[in-house]
DNA sequence: AGCACGCCGACT
DNA sequence: GTCGGCGTGCTC
């Protein structure tokens, strides 16, 4: 008897027995097919895991699968198996790990053999005087089909300026037809000889150090590569890249989520003839899957992506680049929350090839990594050029006079550089116009009904926002506690920033960059355009300022709130500020012009915030590891954090609470293994649910791994489980 | 997660 | 009298 084994697409942490398809089976399918089975009352989509003889489930209650999608497994074995272990690492049920790691369409049953080549030709025995002289387009358009009897593509059409309503005419006239291409057809990817479009720079010392450091051992070679900004980390990729496409082999280059953008792609592409494939959220899913399946016939030389694209599979793996591994984007924050950069390492492990781990400022995980000799640490620490790193200036704002968090100092420097022709940079971490709004009267703070926090109230259009639960409203016109309607705002952010800079300078042009003055579509490429051309201008922003984009014209980056995330709840806090600090001040002073960092603080002594200024990053990190470990904190430490929710208070708690009851009684026996809680989260009420957690801990991986694998079955069966919606995060970025 | 079944409140 | 609220149960 032969039994499939599936894993299926449902948060149930179990594979479902199915019998064969009452078809019958040609032979027995290979582990990774994907199967269409029936389940309940719909369908689904489910991978093999195993076939077996037997079956745990009564033989009656079995059902016959619908249909075998696949001849051989749409993943290789080794990408199979990653996605099978980070399942069970990160607690989530298999079935929806493994179709997280295939594109949309597969997930929903999609061939996965490329589909062919669709061309347009002319009809056979057409001339162009079938269209009237008249339809000048259209004529050109046929005459040019009738050259090219092997077919153009839709795009090759489009980008010779002739619309689809022209095309569309033509076809329903009968005049020109679409076929797929013939194998005789399709142009053969010419054997590439030339890989460059474009020269390689000329390395300096550090550059040449580190690209042979990642070459330096055959097969699997972890390096972190810590370069400050400007010193050319770019650089090292490509000609790491381009030595592994000598090679024959492919790259996979992972990127933040933002810092995606087409001068990311075009640096790539300008620099390389081959393929060059892009996976990202904006694309179309059969884009997405076209650029997926060209990794995987090793079509596409050169892959990037963000976070999902760590299971494209390559056909000649050479080389896996994490750029900005920092960036807690790598890390998913719902489902299946697995960390892309940690599973890059396992990944490079198992195809037993190089990998970069590229940051100005490592994490404190990837630090460690480095400093325990598990990775290679290379650094580069010269500008490329004679540019010159920026200068830190800690300006103390105690007893000064604010104007919308502006101090005069800041102002003052602001006109220097303008009148000078330079720009100038802002960073404010808070978007709207105020984070706050107070009745003036009673002293009332508007709150948001469904989250433990205050509505950050925005002018542009006029309303209060939940930065939490996206939450919107109208301004109220009278205080809900004393009927008055006199209300101040609090506070500043970037919109009011703004607005006050265009007071104080009328005739410069200042430019709000934030999630608001960006959703339009081509927004960001607009206001890169105004900043491109030079001219002196403010730029004021948020973080997204400070990703992925320069700026060689700033010669003055000013930090409004230093302080913000100085006394982060979070341990992970001054890590994070630190980063981000570092990472605005690298938009300064690229080029020949030397870039000042002026940062308003209240805490102009403070000995971290000093010791990061004065010293540099990875001084600061050292010290910071050396906290961690005297605290016992990650990465000292490994971390699982359960988080649970429900929609009345302490139900949550309650909840967690049972865990701990069968924690301590010892039924689950847990050597080495520590919890603390639970607690309500530090904004308890979010979106309307009501939050806690328990965070458990040990110094051994696999104990903890062991007892998160013994909880979640009990979690799962708990019988207040129905009422609390909860999740398991492993290797929490942010513990909050 | 879906999806259906089942039993109590405000509507055409 | 029904439409529909979401509690409960099940998925090989």
């Amino acid at each position: 008897m032969t039994i499939l084994r599936i894993a299926l697409p449902t948060p149930l942490r179990r594979l479902f027995d199915y019998l064969p398809p009452a078809s019958g089976l040609e032979s027995i399918p290979a582990i990774g097919v994907r199967i269409r089975v029936p389940f309940g009352r719909r369908e689904l989509t489910g991978v093999l895991i195993e076939v077996a003889q037997t079956s745990e489930f009564p033989l009656t209650k079995l059902k016959p699968a619908l249909e075998i999608l696949d001849q051989t497994p749409p993943l290789p074995p080794h990408l199979l198996e990653l996605a099978c272990w980070a399942a069970d690492y990160y607690q989530h049920p298999v079935g929806d790990a493994l179709h997280q790691a295939l594109p949309v369409l597969l997930r929903k049953g999609e061939s996965d053999q490329p589909s062919p080549q669709l061309r347009w030709h002319a009809a056979p025995g057409i001339s162009s005087d079938a269209v009237a002289p008249r339809a000048k387009k259209q004529r050109a358009l046929l005459e040019w089909l009738l050259q090219h009897p092997e077919g153009l593509d839709n795009p090759t059409i489009r980008s010779a300026g002739y619309s689809s309503a022209q095309q569309k005419l033509l076809s329903d006239r009968g005049l020109i037809e679409e076929r797929a291409a013939v194998a005789s057809e399709t142009i053969a990817t010419p054997a590439q000889t030339e890989l460059l479009r474009q020269p390689l720079l000329p390395l300096n010392a550090e550059q040449q150090q580190a690209l042979e450091a990642i070459f330096e051992r055959d097969g699997f070679n972890p390096v972190l590569l810590q370069g400050i900004t400007g010193s050319g980390k770019t650089e090292v990729y490509l000609q790491a890249i381009e030595r592994v496409l000598h090679q024959g082999g492919q790259a996979l280059v992972l990127v933040p989520e933002i810092g995606l953008t087409p001068q990311t792609v075009s640096r790539f592409r300008s620099r390389f003839k081959v393929e060059v494939q892009v996976l990202h959220s904006n694309m179309t899913d059969r884009q997405r899957l076209d650029a997926w399946l060209q990794a995987r016939s090793g079509q596409a030389r050169v892959v990037i992506g963000t976070r999902s694209a760590l299971f494209t599979p390559l056909k000649t793996p050479g080389i896996i680049i994490v750029d900005e591994e920092h960036d807690t984007s790598f890390k998913q924050q719902d489902g299946f929350r697995y960390s892309a950069r940690d599973l890059a390492v396992m990944r490079a492990r198992a195809e037993n090839i190089p990998l970069v781990l590229g940051t100005a400022t490592p994490s404190l995980e990837t630090l460690h990594n480095a400093q325990s000799g598990r990775y290679r640490h290379v650094r580069l620490n010269q500008r490329a050029g004679n540019a010159r790193p920026p200068g830190f200036e800690l300006y103390d704002i105690r007893q000064q006079p604010l104007n919308s968090g502006l101090s005069d100092e800041v102002v003052r420097r602001i006109g220097i550089e303008l009148q000078q022709g330079n720009q100038v940079l802002l960073f404010l971490n808070r978007r709207g116009f105020s984070p706050a709004l107070m009745c003036h009267q009673c002293g009332t703070v508007i709150e948001c009904d469904r989250c433990d926090a205050r509505m950050t109230l925005h002018r542009t259009p006029p309303h209060l926002h939940c930065h939490h639960c996206d939450h919107q409203r109208p301004i109220p016109h009278r205080c809900p506690s004393c009927h008055t309607s006199d209300f101040k705002p609090q506070g500043a952010g970037t919109e009011r920033t703004e607005g006050v800079l265009q007071q104080l300078f009328p005739d410069t042009d200042v430019i709000r960059v934030d999630r608001d003055s960006t959703q339009r579509r081509n927004a960001m490429q607009d206001i890169m355009e105004r900043v491109h051309d030079g001219r002196p201008c403010i730029l004021v922003g948020t973080q997204m300022l400070a990703k992925g984009h320069h700026f060689p014209a700033v010669t003055l980056v000013v930090i409004l709130d230093a302080d913000a995330g100085l006394f982060s709840a979070d341990f992970r806090g001054m890590e994070r500020t630190a980063q981000l600090i570092l990472q605005v001040a690298g938009r300064a002073g690229r080029a020949e012009r030397p870039g000042q960092v002026l940062m308003q603080t209240h805490h102009a002594d403070h000995p971290t915030l000093i010791q990061l200024v004065n010293q540099g990053y990875e001084a600061f990190a050292t010290a910071e590891l050396k906290l961690r470990q005297n605290s016992g904190l990650p990465p000292f430490i490994y971390h699982a954090l359960l988080r649970a929710e429900a929609n009345r208070r302490g139900r949550a708690e309650a909840f967690l609470s049972t865990l701990c009851s069968a924690l301590a009684s010892g039924e689950l026996n847990l050597p080495g293994v520590s919890w603390l809680g639970p607690f309500p989260a530090t904004m308890e009420k979010r979106a309307g649910f009501f939050r806690a957690q328990l965070l458990l801990q040990s110094h051994d991986r696999r104990a903890l791994q062991q007892l998160l694998s013994s909880i979640t079955p009990l979690l799962e069966q708990s019988p207040l489980a129905r009422q609390v919606r909860w999740s398991l995060d492993v290797d929490p970025v942010d513990n909050h």
